[in-house]
RNA sequence: GGGCGUGUGGCCUAGUCAGGACAUGGCGACAGCCUCCUAAGCUGUAAACCAAGGGUUCAAAUCCCUUCACGCCCGCCA
């Protein structure tokens, strides 16, 4: 029946609508077959056919209606004309497939439906300080995108892009000369306190600044001592980065290192390239690309007057190497970076080379404003586990006060974790959000622990059913009929369609929806359908196999959140 | 000044790109439910005509125009 539920009955709708339409000589670019609150697929092609031809829509959807022919050998039940739309059921061998597909598939249920390698590029962070509340924003959106796109077949490498040899790197190197290194504090909250603490120092003597201009030079022209001290800082501060994105359940599979793209020559390889393409010229001494083609008013400086190379330089090497290595290119960048996103795309294409697909999130700022490293205005993600874990720990200590410590702080952890990460991720990228504690320490129902919960209550009724059922029994599915069994297994069918959707148009956050929706109506099945104590033994089991199928589910779908699945909470 | 993004019940939010059948869900409020599998659950009530105004269309939260508000950005920082 191919390798989708939902798609494919999709599929077969539009297949034999298709013929219907053709069959009555019109012609139509789309078959406007979606989802529907009416049925389960549903299309509004009357109303397109109506204004093209003039005709009535009601007229037009009974002719479809009419004409149109069920194979009976598809998943297509009932066909209903309701005024101008055309009304579509799964049959019930849909509902089976669903549940015996899911049973023999488990996690990799709507999977591998995709090939190709990508390079997703996330996180990034400038390593002089800790991550803050809005850089996670990033990393919980690249990660779970990088989840959806594996799950979804692809090949994925996740890099982050370590900026070692910025002026905020020689502002941490001169601070770790002149003040020395706080042993006693996570190291990259010690960078940030040189950082925020030498900046203060050059603003008040604005003499020392040369010494910075100093640091950038000899770091450029490759002076050991200056090289080892930026590396020093910079180890010191992503060493607590990684640390803080373990406990984000994020990691990435390769750091590379803006510098090497000096040392290894790249940069001036491109700098050349860039000069061949005829569109650069040199203005008051610095190197620019003229980007007027392209629509980019002020031109692009690629080479400073003193010969040194910028950010934007390095990035084009960068960029050029992830193009050469991966079929895709996917980055994730904060709003601050649209326009220098734009200007880097239209310079590859320029080039002749491939094109990062960009997503961007707007910003994370804090009820006074927009935090900044630099001023020490952040609230670090540190700091947020933290007061949420244990903010989760006093939910689970009052509702599980007999359980051993360990399990509280076990279960603490992962549900403080899950409502941070669904909490970020469920929120579409293009909306700002002002950071709030109150709102980061409630925890608000139908969030991560709330899919949490479900699928804890799955994995708790199949415990009570170990003595007389096994997994692995075949089962029945065709008497699961209750609306409750037939609207989670509908549910669930539609995975494949969230997974799809997510992959094709990079947006995370349509898999927490579903999550939640998943969980919605798996907590109504829970509530007015009895499993172990069904009457009938062909029942119960079905059911079982039901409750197994969503516990696979909710499991799967948190994975990919990137949320872990307690069995009990 | 210009560019990009956002504006949905008291608060947060889905839906907007691919216009259609009663605008999604939560928080908070109010009223209930321990129903045999964990009440981090479930049920019900009140509450938004989708920033404002115009336009296109048989049909607009969704497309176009104008205005307002907020956020981000605008060449030798990263």
């Amino acid at each position: 029946m191919g390798d989708f539920l939902f798609l494919e009955l999709k599929k077969q709708v539009e297949s034999i609508l298709n013929d219907a339409v053709v069959s009555l000589g019109y012609e139509i670019d789309s078959l406007y077959v979606e989802a529907s609150q009416h049925s389960d697929v549903a299309s509004n092609i009357a109303f397109r056919l109506a204004s093209k031809y003039r005709q009535n829509p009601k007229d037009i959807a009974e002719k479809i209606g009419n004409t149109a022919v069920i194979g009976n050998n598809s998943y297509i039940g009932k066909m209903e004309v309701t005024g101008p739309y055309l009304n579509f059921w799964a049959k019930r061998n849909y509902l089976d497939d669903t549940v015996l597909k899911i049973r023999k598939e488990k996690e990799d249920f709507a999977s591998n439906f995709s090939s190709g390698d990508i390079i997703l590029e996330h996180t990034s962070a400038n390593p002089n300080g800790p991550l803050h509340v809005g850089h996670i924003r990033n990393s919980v959106i690249g990660d779970t995108l990088s989840r959806v796109l594996k799950h979804a077949g692809y090949n994925v490498r996740t890099q982050y892009y370590v900026n070692d040899i910025g002026r905020q790197i020689a502002i941490v190197s001169w601070g770790l000369k002149n003040f020395g290194f706080d042993e006693s504090k996570k190291s990259d909250h010690a960078i940030a306190d040189l950082y925020i603490r030498s900046n203060q120092e050059l603003e008040k003597d604005t003499f020392k600044v040369q010494d910075i201009d100093r640091l950038m030079q000899m770091v450029e022209n490759g002076d050991d001592d200056t090289i080892k001290i930026f590396d020093e800082s910079v180890r010191y501060s992503l060493e607590g980065t990684k640390q803080t994105l373990k406990t984000l359940n994020v990691s990435h599979d390769e750091f590379v290192y803006e510098s090497e793209f000096i040392r290894n020559g790249s940069v001036s390889k491109i700098i050349d390239e860039l000069k061949s393409t005829g569109h650069t010229e040199i203005d008051n001494g610095a190197l620019v690309v003229d980007l007027s083609d392209y629509g980019f008013e002020k031109q692009l400086v690629i080479q400073r007057s003193d010969g040194t190379s910028l950010y934007t330089t390095r990035d084009l090497s960068y960029h050029e190497q992830k193009s050469a290595e991966s079929d895709r290119v996917i980055d994730i960048l904060g709003a601050d970076h649209k326009l220098v996103s734009s200007q880097l795309k239209a310079t590859m294409n320029l080039l002749g080379k491939k094109e990062p697909e960009v997503v961007i999130f707007e910003f994370v700022s804090l009820p006074e404003g927009s935090m900044s490293t630099r001023k020490g205005k952040f609230i670090t993600a540190d700091d947020v586990f933290d007061k949420v874990k244990s903010q989760a720990y006093k939910e689970v200590d009052k509702r599980r006060p007999d359980m051993p410590a360990d399990f509280k702080k076990e279960i603490s952890d992962q549900v403080g974790m899950g409502a941070v990460r669904y909490d970020i991720v469920s929120v579409s990228p293009e909306k700002s959000t002002v950071f709030d504690w109150k709102k980061a320490l409630d925890f608000e129902k139908q969030g991560g622990p709330y899919v949490q919960y479900s699928h804890a209550r799955a994995c708790n009724i199949l415990k009570k059913a170990k003595t007389f059922w096994n997994p692995e029994n075949s089962v029945n599915p065709s008497v699961l009929v209750e609306d409750d069994e037939v609207a989670l297994i509908k549910k669930m069918a539609k995975f494949d369609q969230v997974i799809d959707r997510s992959a094709k148009e990079l947006k995370p956050h349509t898999v927490a929806t579903y999550a939640r929706e998943l969980a919605d109506d798996f907590n109504q099945f829970y509530r007015y359908v009895p499993v172990n104590s069904a009457e009938d033994d062909e029942v119960r089991y079905a059911r079982l196999a039901l409750v197994d199928c969503a516990r696979i589910m909710l499991a799967n779908t948190l994975y990919i959140l990137g949320i872990s699945a307690p069995e009990s909470m």
